[in-house]
DNA sequence: CAGTGAGCGAGCTTCCGCTTGACTT
């Protein structure tokens, strides 16, 4: 066969395509990802100044680099296509490090659509290599290798074995503790808002009192912080003549979000469809692979999952204009086709993720796909279609109704232009309208005064600390799922009702390391080292000048902390008040492998241990335990929290642990404790199951209905309501 | 809708970023 051709890309999707664009010619290999990388059991990299790294084939990839050795030998011209990112640049260059031969050359290709059109063109200009780009990839990789190697054995020597620390892991840790440290500090208030309810030209109007003598008095701060202060406003009010001072009508228009990208998918995902990022993930990757339609015919549904970029090629963006012409009409159409432009730090190799095929409707593939793959797809196509639709347009009224020195608002919304919400209607937020009035007077009916709290911010969601990550330029879209996970795998994190919260031992360990390594461990480390990098692939420093001034605030601090190490283990061991009960010396509490536990201090002559309680896992009060008498002690397991006997292992008696909250089932005794399905999700039931099965979903609130006392056990998404008389007792 | 729950005191652990493996007797 003459002057056959040789062109290797990362994914086997992206091969498949392209083996449909280009003819026999050409044999399309895929890498499936990096081939080479530094060896997992040593630090591989040269401590004498030049950062010079040592690489060897991944296991995963042996396999592969065997084929592409003895398949490339047939060929003299060889085609890269990676991705054109720095991490693409330099999975060519291996390659090319790994197959080259004497006679043989290798050509870079650079396309950032797997189109024909795309493809084609760079087959028309080929390029080399781009050496600035490799080495800004390989600068990054030691970098990394250097944080991670370099810290985590100081935690195999403080805190624990196995224990890590990395660039992006710790920082994410970090994120999820300060979260937690807030919600530890803070202070809760009470505030009354005061709503007045009017009658306006025989319309009824609900307000909120907003200022009085100019200063707000419906806002956290600035509201009445007793029921007896808000009751004066009351008063005062009652002795005002009211009138509608003002009515404002104006209309906002809202444009449609960006197509999604990974953490925009994952948050999506997550609060639409309560999928974890992990799940979505999964099924988008299904998506993108390609399902069965039948006939044989399989094909990818979506563009590529993984990427940072907001870009939409031309001809989707054309197609979908057609398609919401045919569907929706002309007047459905954005004016001019809309693109979104990328945040600066975007890498920009794929396209946003969009449907390849508009046309391919949510409704005509529902046969085909599972119920997680239509879900997913439905919002992945609604969102696309919708960013070539009209504006939407938000009628908003405002009416000021004054009395004095004092004035009270309410406001209203309406749907005045559906544009894209008819396609994507969760993307908009439309207030409740008003009844219609106009300035004049207006007559206070009556006042309530409604008692309001403070609350702490919420913890994270995995989605929402990815897209925290995001926002700290921390991590990549093909590696947030896997930090979280290695947060996990460390126990630095649990997650709770959903929600990611620090253990104690990833709050001891990022404490530690923020003191240490406080530069490391700062979102602007990052952030200044994709600068570097940015320098390093436009040739302004080299590699070396670069990884130098990014190491050196590393072995400082390093220096420092291993000069304090002593002092730094001495710390992590707790004094107790208390006496061993074995032997007399000074009992203390240390860090082990199934985390704190209590030792004597003279060990190794005393080897007395005992379990610790588990910190904040809420108030179980004073129990006994039914079998021996001895105390209840909350700890940790595998499944998370229970009781356990203080005199375990002699006692071996547990229990699920306690809410407080009586059983309602009638002649029932029992409490509710909590417990877990087997897919780890909470619920709550009678500790006398299974004589009695009453169980919930959400946390028992133990409260009765003002109006009719009957039993009110959970609280629902939507606040809580009185199962029997429906009564609204509280709005969430 | 519904597993468990002892002992920790030393022996090899760890990073981030690409990508999906599978066949041979």
């Amino acid at each position: 066969m003459p002057d056959r051709k040789l062109l290797i890309i990362e994914s086997p999707a992206k091969a498949r395509s392209l083996r449909t664009y280009l003819g026999d010619e050409y044999e399309i290999m895929a890498s499936n990802g990096h081939v080479r990388d530094l060896p997992r059991r040593r630090l591989a990299v040269k401590e004498d100044g030049s950062f010079e790294p040592t690489y060897t084939v991944l296991p995963e990839a042996r396999k592969i680099v065997a084929r592409l050795k003895k398949k490339v030998r047939g060929f003299e011209k060889v085609y890269l296509a990676a991705d054109p990112d720095r991490e693409g640049e330099a999975i060519c260059w291996h390659l090319s490090q790994l197959l080259g031969g004497e006679s043989r050359t290798f050509k870079r290709l650079r396309f950032n659509a797997i189109t024909r059109n795309a493809v084609i063109k760079s087959l028309k200009r080929p390029q080399g290599i781009d050496m600035n780009l490799v080495d800004s990839q390989q600068a990054r990789r030691v970098m990394d290798r250097l944080v991670g190697y370099k810290i985590s054995p100081y935690l195999w020597r403080t805190l624990g074995k196995g224990l890590s620390a990395g660039r992006v892991q710790t920082v994410a840790l970090r994120v999820v503790k300060e979260r937690d440290d807030e919600i530890n500090a803070f202070q809760p208030h009470d505030y009354w808002l005061v709503h007045a309810n009017f009658e306006v030209d025989g319309k009824k109007l609900r307000t909120v009192l907003r200022r009085r003598s100019g200063k707000r008095v419906d806002t956290e701060k600035g509201a009445p912080s007793s029921k007896t202060a808000a009751e004066k406003l009351v008063s005062e009010m009652r002795q005002l003549e009211w009138m509608v001072a003002k009515v404002e009508r104006k209309t906002v228009t809202k444009n449609p979000g960006p197509p999604y990208i990974t953490s925009t998918l994952q948050q999506a995902a997550a609060s639409r469809l309560s999928m974890s990022p992990s799940r979505t993930m999964r099924v988008a990757q299904q998506l993108y692979e390609g399902v069965e339609l039948g006939k044989g015919e399989t094909s990818g549904l979506i563009t590529y999952m993984r990427t940072d970029s907001v870009r939409m090629s031309p001809s989707a963006i054309e197609a979908c204009r057609s398609y919401v012409r045919s569907a929706y009409g002309s007047d459905a159409l954005y004016s001019r086709p809309r693109r979104y432009r990328s945040a600066k730090s975007a890498q920009d190799a794929h396209e946003a993720i969009r449907p390849t095929d508009v046309s391919k409707t949510p409704d005509s593939l529902g046969k085909h796909l599972s119920r997680d793959q239509l879900r997913l797809y439905e919002m992945v196509w609604r969102r696309f279609v919708a960013t070539q639709m009209r504006d939407a347009g938000i009628r908003k009224t405002k009416v000021v109704i004054r009395g004095g020195k004092m004035e009270t608002v309410c406001s209203g919304e309406r749907l005045e232009q559906p544009g894209f919400a008819r396609i994507d209607p969760k993307q908009l937020r439309v207030g409740n309208p008003l009844p219609e009035v106009e300035e004049g007077p207006a007559a206070l009916v009556d006042t309530e005064v409604e008692k309001r709290t403070t609350r702490p911010p919420s913890r994270y969601t995995e989605a929402g600390l990815v897209t925290q990550m995001k926002k700290l330029g921390i991590g990549r879209p093909s590696t947030y799922v896997s930090i979280i996970d290695t947060l996990k795998r460390r126990k630095y994190v649990v997650l709770e009702s959903r929600k990611l919260r620090a253990t104690e031992l990833g709050g001891t360990a990022v404490d530690l390391l923020v003191e240490l390594f406080p530069d490391i461990f700062d979102p602007s480390f990052t952030a200044s080292m994709e600068e570097l990098l940015d320098d390093i692939a436009g040739g302004e420093i080299d590699y070396r000048e670069a990884l130098e001034r990014l190491s050196s605030p590393l072995s400082s601090s390093l220096d420092i902390a291993m000069e304090n190490i002593d002092e730094v283990r001495k710390r992590l061991i707790q004094e107790t008040d208390e006496r061993c009960p074995k032997c007399g010396s000074p009992l203390t509490i240390r860090w082990g492998k199934y985390g704190r536990f209590y030792a004597c201090s003279a060990f190794p002559n005393c080897r007395y241990t005992r379990p610790t309680e588990m910190d904040s896992a809420g108030d179980i009060g004073d129990r006994e335990c039914p079998e021996c008498g001895g105390r209840l002690i909350l700890r940790s397991g595998r499944y998370g929290p229970f009781l356990a006997c203080e005199n375990t292992p002699k006692c071996r008696h547990t229990e699920s642990v306690p809410t407080g909250v009586g059983c309602p089932e009638p002649d029932c005794d029992g409490e509710l404790v909590i417990r877990r399905t087997r897919k780890g999700r909470q619920f709550y039931s009678c500790n006398r199951y299974p004589d009695c099965r009453f169980a919930i979903w959400n946390p028992p609130v133990d409260r009765r209905c003002p109006r009719c006392g009957y039993p009110i056990l959970e609280k629902r998404k939507r606040g809580i309501y009185c199962p029997n008389c429906k009564k609204k007792i509280e709005s969430s």
